[in-house]
DNA sequence: TGTATACACGTTGTATACGAAATCAGGGGG
DNA sequence: CCCCCTGATTTCGTATACAACGTGTATACA
């Protein structure tokens, strides 16, 4: 692979995982040399990631990663069902062999990883390749977009802490099972049913994470807690 | 205006109205001499495009303008109420005072152009800042690529021949207006339901355009229609 | 005559150097 | 004391030169 792959590579992956953080500015002069390339290539680098939503481009101040405001947020939870249900459907009616073959593959590593930057990375490529295999450009366009915000909030999902959260990431997985099995059959609507149940599944964790359990507020219960 | 910024409005436009046909590769160098940059920028200004989905770019082997194929249109016409409804109902919910305003410069604007390209593009922005107004960044990016087609494909419908075409333009020109007073008045519904109408008109204009009314056959209607 | 291989050409990709714009710090004026 | 102006520094933007890759063509051999 050419150096300029790796650090596209590198740098979607430290945006995804919030190693770099929402709102952090990329310095080119560091970057490039970090990297190992000139600013020419590393600029073509970012911006070939700001055209895919990772960053945005102000005129002569560079690029900053993209930010996850409130706003921003509240519009992800309202879209996302629309985007996802409409691709699994799709995806349903449109998947080639091969396409789901390599489905296969992914959602079997995804199966077996740990790790939960790893999850979250390989959870990110199913359902990329999931928006690839419904064959709809337009729609991709969303879905790509909203798979970043979704991966950088999933982070806490993808590293458990407690046993019935360790739980939901097993469902999580078979529910990856049952969508391609649901579009092996061509079955458009087992497909975005599995997909809305996944999302559900998904959007709850997410609240727990942007409201979680409250700390508990006298010492008996620190002390019950332990 | 940067020299850069004029290069990119010009590639764009001239995609937008088929002067630069779909699948046609874009030379770097002759492009560079022609907008007087030098390459370097006019790579960026390329990967800007492509990001935006008027070019596809492939690896050692440069840019080429996006096709339109069969299977993309099929696409297109599938997706299109479900993203330009969406759209128009957030837009309904979001749009600021400021946005509505500049909406309705635009739709003068519109009202008023009578050249079949200026036409085109006066309704690709019209569209283009409905979707701004919704603050959906996800959405938008779809928006986006749908209106490139949408425009593409509709270079036929503003240049009308026969009087029924001039009428629909008229009327697709009363329907921004609706549009613009369902986003007033916040109304969802309305702003939905006008939306899906302007479709359903752009939708036969265009479907005249795939297959037009057939050729006379013989001597005598031909004679007739002079 | 068909096919394979090597070479030359054209185009794309990368590095470096220079110029321009914005930001920040310090000093002077209001 | 605050504001603004100015200059120095940093960062971004552009041009040019060079290297690498892919493609097309010509030639030689089967």
């Amino acid at each position: 692979m050419s150096p300029k792959e790796d650090c596209y590579e590198a740098l979607r992956s430290r945006i995804l995982s919030l190693d770099i953080a929402p709102g952090a500015d990329m310095d080119e002069a560091s970057l490039s040399e970090a990297y190992g390339l000139s600013r020419t290539p590393l600029r073509e680098v970012l911006q070939r990631l700001a055209g895919e939503g990772f960053l945005t481009l102000a005129a002569n101040r560079g690029a900053k990663v993209s930010s996850m405001d409130l706003l921003r947020m509240r519009t992800f939870f309202q879209t996302a069902p629309l985007v996802y249900a409409s691709i699994a459907r799709m995806t349903a009616e449109n998947a080639s062999r091969p396409e789901i073959e390599t489905l296969k593959q992914t959602q079997l590593a995804f199966s077996k990883a740990r790790d939960g930057g790893e999850l979250a990375l390989l959870n990110h490529q199913f359902h990329a390749q999931i928006g690839a295999a419904a064959r709809n450009p337009y729609l991709e366009a969303a879905l790509g977009r909203m798979l970043i915000d979704h991966t950088r909030l999933s982070q806490t999902f993808y590293r458990p802490t407690t046993s019935p959260e360790a739980d939901r990431i097993r469902e999580a997985s078979t529910q990856h099972d049952e969508m391609i099995a649901a579009f092996e059959a061509r079955d458009g609507a087992a497909a975005t049913d599995v997909t809305l149940r996944h999302w559900d599944l998904s959007r709850d964790s997410l609240e727990r994470f942007v409201r979680p359990d409250p700390l508990p507020h006298d010492l008996e219960e620190l002390r019950d807690a332990v």
